[in-house]
DNA sequence: TTGTTATTTGGCAACATAACCAAGCATAAT
DNA sequence: ATTATGCTTGGTTATGTTGCCAAATAACAA
């Protein structure tokens, strides 16, 4: 594999991690999962989304190694795995800060 | 507005910032934009895409804020406005190094 | 002026995403 | 055993994204 054949590999591996990051639903639950790991059910109210949605949403975070899930009697419950996905939360404030000049 | 309609309204605006970073491609101009500014035609062979696709992937990047484009001449050079995006890029190596237990 | 080069814009087809509802599957309660 | 609860999966629809092509624009060259 080429190096640059080999840059294209690892920015489809980024983009799809982004790609899980990327949805205002997803951002709000993890930042709700800062706090501690919390079960399906807890999301469903607050976002006024069905059960179905909420539990795809945590699917797609699941799939991209960003949240785990423990089922504990009925519920599952969900955590985040990789807690630095939040840090980065201050470079996107820095971006929106500069603002758009288009 | 309520604590929780302002952390929406912030996390939609996050979430715009991650979605313009979230495809391989715009990752891969972005890193190449590390060494300093490029012009569109720079990108278009290495990445074997159309003249036209290229610049609406830059524009959607400079809509969101992350880079900064200057015509001179006949020529358009794109700069990355907010550096620390790349910075983010060893946490999101993090996720994926942690993988996925699906 | 006419032509050429660099880029953007508009249109369209293919595909992906996100929402809902309904149905399925465990696990726990009666 | 039956019912209820918590969650996931499949189906459908609406909407968004990405790619190409063709046409428009802008700057420079002849």
């Amino acid at each position: 594999m080429t190096k640059k054949e080999q840059m294209v590999v690892e920015a489809k591996a980024r983009a799809k991690v982004l790609k899980a990051l990327a949805h205002p639903t997803r951002l709000w639950m993890l930042e709700q999962l800062e706090g501690g790991e919390k079960c399906v059910c807890e999301f469903v109210e607050p976002l006024g989304l069905d059960f179905s949605t909420v539990s795809k949403h945590l699917a797609v975070m699941k799939q991209a190694g960003i949240v785990e899930d423990e089922k504990r009697g009925k519920q599952v419950f969900y955590t985040l795995k990789v807690p630095c996905v939040l840090n980065f939360m201050h470079c996107i404030e820095a971006v929106i800060a500069a603002g758009n000049n288009s």
